[in-house]
DNA sequence: AATAGTAACTTGTGAAATGCAAGTGAGAAA
DNA sequence: TTTCTCACTTGCATTTCACAAGTTACTATT
């Protein structure tokens, strides 16, 4: 621990190029399966993922469950607590419309090819 | 830029361990000299320090002035677009505070010893 | 006049994090 | 039996970072 500043504190585990773009994808994209992080806009290399995954996971973020056996196939989820980052998730958004060009909200046709399946149960 | 996500691209400004700290000196706790920002809790290292500076103020969120010639001495303060990150600082603290345990707001014997000076002036 | 001190950096070097490519293991499909 | 997919792991080159020391310009002390 830096310090017992709470953001110091929260940026030791959101503050990084990538854990917070796979918690926008669980909790904004609704996405679940390792496949779905990979395929999102920005390219996350494989050891990263896997490596993010852990950490989230250890940190109490999120969650992983198979969903199957024959083969094990497993799913990511918040937690709840891992549910409590949107605010932070959506003020980075919001900002970033309206403080950088170039920007915008994905349309229907981005989420369609993003590898986001249509799941309209589990949220 | 990695896609036209408002997320992804603000995490490519602020998205780091160390940006926002130096955001969260000059707008929570009124820092604006070197030495204050290299005085903080979490011990910044000078070249870091030096090369968040600079990226702050390329992208427009602080900006540098001389408050005196012999010797020059410069302060930095935080743009408008600078000032608008304050809600996405405020989330974070807020999320620190009710997720991490051993976080705390600074006391006030905190802001004392961090080296931010009095200064009821300018906010 | 010489030494020490302070502010705001810059430079050098080793360690750690990251990016990219390729490989792995378990089962599914052809 | 070969090929395919999913969910990773491993290896290696590049980039970023931490730590220490050095620099420049000026002030303060002896």
């Amino acid at each position: 621990m830096r310090s017992p500043c709470p953001i110091s504190n929260t940026l030791d585990i959101i503050g990084d190029k990538w854990t917070l773009l796979v918690m926008r994808d669980i909790l904004m994209f609704e996405k679940s399966l390792y496949s779905e992080f990979l395929s999102s806009w920005e390219n996350i290399s494989t050891n990263i993922l896997a490596e993010r995954l852990k950490r989230l996971e250890v940190a109490g973020l999120i969650s992983k469950e198979s969903y199957q056996t024959n083969p094990v196939r497993y799913h990511y989820s918040a937690t709840p607590a891992g549910k409590t980052l949107k605010p932070i998730i959506r003020a980075m958004g919001k900002w970033g419309l309206e403080n950088l060009s170039g920007t915008r909200k994905p349309t229907k046709h981005d989420l369609e090819s993003l590898g986001a399946r249509n799941r309209r149960s589990s949220l």
